[in-house]
DNA sequence: TAGATTGTTAATCGATTAACAATC
DNA sequence: TAGATTGTTAATCGATTAACAATC
């Protein structure tokens, strides 16, 4: 019933859908193409709607503009979202360089490491120590962190991010993260992500009998 | 009822789980302590391996190695899995010099890019020109694939990848990657996860009080 | 108007959890 | 044996989909 995760999910899709909608030029879209576009029924595009209290109109579908601006009310994107990143290896450089997130309205704030050959201070995003990391987010009140150090290290970066006020994590360690339930942790394991589609390509190549090969 | 991705993932999780339990010197395990340490209930656990034949013992629990055996042999990690990846880009050659995939048996064994200044056909994992990539695949008979191309590039990669014979992909690019239904797409979408972040913690400071601040 | 599409209620489907007999 | 834990069936829960009245 209530706003759960999938559904949070689906409509940054629609979004993303109506955007690539509108750059096409066209005006309106009714739950029929919205639905087609992320790959679920009709019925679902209005029910997720309606949840919402975004409605349409009966024979003319949805103004494509209009619906953009419901959805960037609903999901918090009419202002930028500060947030910081702790972990400056390998994951954590290409996220601080990834170009996605600005227009999305995410702006990664600063960079935090204990490995001081990365500190960077004067950088457009500084990279700083992460015994500063505390002190940062309270001064500047960030709300949100993502972490990308090694699995080790991973439980006390999140101790420290939520001790001094983080209230949402994306988390890269492998491994699955606990909190207090006051704080939003989504964890994006690749690893398992990938050992997953390795596990039905196999499962299909062996059920669905062997092609080719 | 069957192994939808839910469960596959989930025993993953519990793969993960028995390694710790393992390294700490824990030789058997219940379905309590495992529903614990991911965070289900212990008839989710238990329900998890009936499905796929795995049995403890009335009394005993399950023998840690026994299960870290049968979920290897479920996951087919009992042989090293190799995988292309496509697009050396900020994501791109962050996961090349991953040190994760290793110990899950997955290997990446070529990259490709369009970029020629990328190109080191002499490296440990060589980078080479993306119009290679076809032959590459048929060549050593590789199933995997990784999407790590601008969006624009995406569709065009996983059909030159499908072409050639990959079966699975792990795709980054932000976009919702279709093809035929025999092959497993999985998607990664950091934008999104990271919005959906943004999304619950302002949801909640709205919803159940706001708190010091 | 006739036809098409929304919005919502009811039905279905699938996954999780509870209950409990079997048994170590 | 008594107590604890598995394995599985039945109940519950939640999310998706179908159906259809309202209406543009």
């Amino acid at each position: 019933m209530a706003a759960n995760r999938n559904t949070i999910i689906r409509l940054s899709k629609y979004k993303s859908a109506l955007f690539r909608l509108k750059a096409l030029g066209f005006v309106k879209v009714f739950s029929d193409n919205l639905g087609d576009a992320i790959g679920v029924a009709p019925t679902q595009v209005r029910k997720d709607f309606s949840l919402f209290g975004i409605s349409g109109s009966k024979r003319g579908g949805y103004q494509i503009e209009q619906l953009i601006e419901n959805l960037n009310a609903l999901l918090g994107k009419n202002q930028t979202e500060k947030a910081i990143l702790a972990g400056i290896g390998n994951i954590g450089a290409a996220l601080l360089h990834y170009k996605g997130f600005e227009k999305e309205g995410i702006k990664i704030v600063a960079g935090f490491d204990i490995d001081p050959s990365k500190y960077s201070k004067e950088a457009p995003t500084p990279i700083l120590p992460l015994s500063e990391m505390g002190d940062f987010i309270k001064e500047h009140g960030i709300k949100i962190g993502i972490i990308a150090v090694p699995e080790i290290a991973a439980q006390i970066v999140l101790n420290a991010m939520v001790t001094s006020g983080i209230k949402g994590i994306l988390n890269f360690a492998p491994l699955q993260l606990k909190s207090s339930n006051d704080v939003i942790i989504n964890n994006i394991n690749i690893e398992l992500e990938l050992e997953n589609v390795i596990y039905h390509v196999n499962a299909m190549s062996t059920t669905e009998g062997v092609k080719s090969n």
